[in-house]
DNA sequence: ACATAAAATGACCCATCGGTAATATACCGG
DNA sequence: CCGGTATATTACCGATGGGTCATTTTATGT
């Protein structure tokens, strides 16, 4: 029943500012619902909690609203969004396939630190409609493409060691996957410096390098 | 309302064998219910529909257990033992940092392409009682505690590169953690494929390799 | 066979929660 | 000042599902 401190339930406060826009309420809906859901569970936050936090009741809520299930597809719908700005940003630049991945990484790193963003990754599919379902699934296919994709390209471009690209995406987007389950905006370590640091561990590995397997001088 | 093929509902089937041990009851519970929780999520899997599957009625179920938590703990507990199993396995034996880290990347894939392994990750923590969720929220600290130390020791022996272990092991288990959400007994590659990728990605990145720094011959 | 205990059942209770309906209140243009 | 619209509220419905209980069924030891 608390941990929201910065969001605000700023639209209603008291009865002044009520002639706020229709589209600003759905967004505080939005940015309350979805922290709550991360911070309890889908499934173990009513929606009167969300109401009640926004100083309001639940049918309120039905104003804007069709159904919970509405309210957490537009959650995910934002954070689909914000995945794949950083997507669409990246395939239109140009560089090697190494390059393009190091900020895949980063678009993605940044994002999963985000509420909106977290949404794909820690909510449950089968909380959705069919068809919302259906709509996050192609994201996430989508997502997991662009990855490989890049993977291929740097294979071919010769910036990439050869390995498969599907696993390789999957040993990537799962190593940042997991960002959403321990970071915090209070923890010691920025975003940049989370986005820098899996970089480097996942592009350079882990292992001390050794010189190329011969074809240079010896001891 | 299906796809649990390989699980029998053995300890009960017709009227006959019915002098089963209460132990293999209780087990034959556990293998069901961790099937059904992972296919359709814990809160959507009513224990009347686990206790159908088994072809017993819901209050049955209670002769075992005492309520759906201590279900769902019991499964969480068997996966720890997996995981716990693994790790004290490993950290009898010798050798580099680096070894030890392979050999506690394959033992975790190992552990989480099975049902039981999958529960600590899957499941949510705050689906259990207290005293359960702390139980397993200790488990997985130790768990990290492990990859922690072996990348440490790595480092220190210098078969690792220098690096902050704790996010070296976010990545690592991250990455691990993933392959639950993917893995299928069915797909193309088997359980020792997909480790070995795993620690061949993980340990030695994905950029090709330039010879080190200077320190030998160049052209 | 029969008594006894274990195991399983059908019927039921109750809390929670998504969603709806009828009603009240504030805001707007005319 | 009025009437219509949007928005919010109170009260309620119905479904679901965890958990319990009295009762019956089944297995076992003598």
């Amino acid at each position: 029943m608390d941990g929201q401190a910065g969001v605000a339930a700023e639209p209603w406060i008291p009865f002044e500012d009520r002639r706020r826009a229709r589209g600003r309420k759905k967004e505080a809906v939005l940015r309350m619902a979805v922290r709550l859901f991360l911070e309890n569970g889908v499934h173990r936050t009513s929606l009167a909690e969300v109401a009640a936090a926004l100083n309001v009741t639940k049918p309120a809520l039905y104003n804007y609203f069709r159904s919970k299930d509405e309210i957490l597809f537009e959650c995910c719908r934002l954070g689909r969004e914000m995945y794949e700005a950083g997507i669409a940003d990246i395939a239109a630049r140009n560089g090697s396939g190494l390059e393009k991945l190091r900020a895949l990484i980063r678009s993605y790193a940044k994002v999963i630190t985000q509420d909106f963003g977290q949404c794909l990754v820690r909510f449950d599919d089968r909380e959705l409609s069919p068809a919302a379902r259906a709509d996050i699934r192609r994201a996430k296919r989508r997502i997991d493409e662009a990855f490989r994709t890049e993977i291929a390209r740097g294979i071919a471009d010769g910036s990439i060691r050869p390995c498969e690209p599907k696993v390789a995406g999957f040993v990537i987007t799962g190593a940042l996957n997991g960002i959403g389950t321990w970071y915090s905006p209070d923890g010691p370590l920025s975003v940049d410096e989370i986005a820098d640091a899996f970089v480097e561990r996942l592009v350079d590995g882990l292992a001390v390098r050794r010189a190329p397997a011969a074809k240079q001088a010896g001891p």
